[in-house]
DNA sequence: TCCATAACGGGACTCCTGTTCCATTAGCTG
DNA sequence: CAGCTAATGGAACAGGAGTCCCGTTATGGA
């Protein structure tokens, strides 16, 4: 996985980026996703994706590596198409916002299956751990203003952390996809963003001194 | 993976299960935690487990047949050991026992890379993660009685879900874990705690009609 | 346009995971 | 305590994941 690798002399894939490489990048990274979202992760076989995505076993083994190496280039490929935060004028509108797009991709069979899979490569890959670390960060840096203009009309307390509450609202969603069998309905989503606003009013995500 | 198979004939460790059984499943299961806290999930390989455990492999692969087989029997012997439940009078301290537990478990090596890679076993494999779930079931029973008497106290409002308060109160520490770098220090945990009881003292967890 | 070479692709090869077979050990039951 | 058989363990085997080698393709620059 020479794909995070700084320096100068970067892995394959790097000193001439364009027309086949990328064909191939593309046409990899979409049979990984399919595989992903129809068998999971567990089914993820460089040998087959190779096949599906008619592109050489080598050529896969060279640029990606192993099956974390693959799911991280996925998530960082994701990382791009960034989905623009929408305001609605109060903190909880806002978080519901969020919430039902996280909620959204998490449903959905694609996404959701890849960010499974995205979870528990982390889990066991420092590089995927970092690559999704930095995924989370962005999308929690992207989301916090909506936090800092909550405490500027305020309707939460001076020195709340806005990351903290960002992270609070999305928190409980990815807790019930782990760990229940219980399904990531609308209903969840709303109470997730409601907790979050209802706990920020409070104080509780204030900064210690 | 025959370990949670109903019916009259189930697999090998189930006829006989006194002495030598035992004792071939407790060194299995203890070099598969060992081997999970040094190298985590990525280097569980069932031949290496059987090597370090004395035990032959076709043994191991008799009886759980594969890592996320393994992993799960590994949950399912550690749902034996609970933890008592303790009373301190008020939600919000009670909390801070619940969260203040489950920090120690996951910041705990060797009891943190077994979750780590019992949620990456869950995320694949189906049989994984009906123990991961009825492990979480169990758990957040235990724990759910605390917001029912906060209720019965006046200090959350009547009709509060007692099992999503509890799950509230986890879901920050696991969503740390999982999706930053950040450290799961004490804080983070009063945090979760303190947020959870506000929020359900304003009614956030009220279930709907 | 042409060249140097980055990147790809096929095929052979290696090693290791997981299976099968059967002899041996040791629980359970009468 | 004796026998039946569940369960283990060693050894040989099969299959596939991952590597290596080298010829072929096509990209980016001169």
């Amino acid at each position: 996985m020479e794909l995070t690798e700084a320096g100068p002399e970067a892995g394959p894939g790097t000193a001439r980026p364009g027309g086949r490489t990328a064909r191939v990048r593309a046409a990899v990274l979409r049979a990984a996703g399919d595989v992903l979202a129809e068998q999971g992760f567990a089914h993820l076989d460089l040998a087959d994706i190779a096949r599906r995505a008619e592109v050489g076993k080598t050529t896969v083994y060279r640029r990606w590596g192993s099956v974390t190496g693959l799911v991280t280039d996925l998530l960082l490929d994701m990382a791009q198409q960034s989905v623009p935060r929408t305001e609605t004028g109060s903190l909880l509108g806002d978080l519901k916002a969020n919430t039902g797009l996280v909620r959204r991709t998490l449903a959905d069979p694609r996404q959701g299956a890849l960010f499974k899979a995205v979870i528990a490569a982390a889990t066991c890959d420092p590089k995927a751990a970092e690559a999704l670390h930095g995924f989370y960060a962005v999308r929690v840096e992207e989301w916090a203003p909506c936090v800092e203009q909550a405490a500027a009309r305020g309707e939460v307390p001076g020195g709340t952390d806005a990351h903290e509450v960002i992270r609070a609202a999305s928190a409980p969603l990815y807790y019930r996809l782990l760990t229940t069998a219980l399904p990531l309905d609308e209903a969840a989503a709303d109470r997730a963003a409601t907790a979050a606003a209802a706990a920020a009013r409070a104080g509780a995500y204030v900064r210690e001194a």
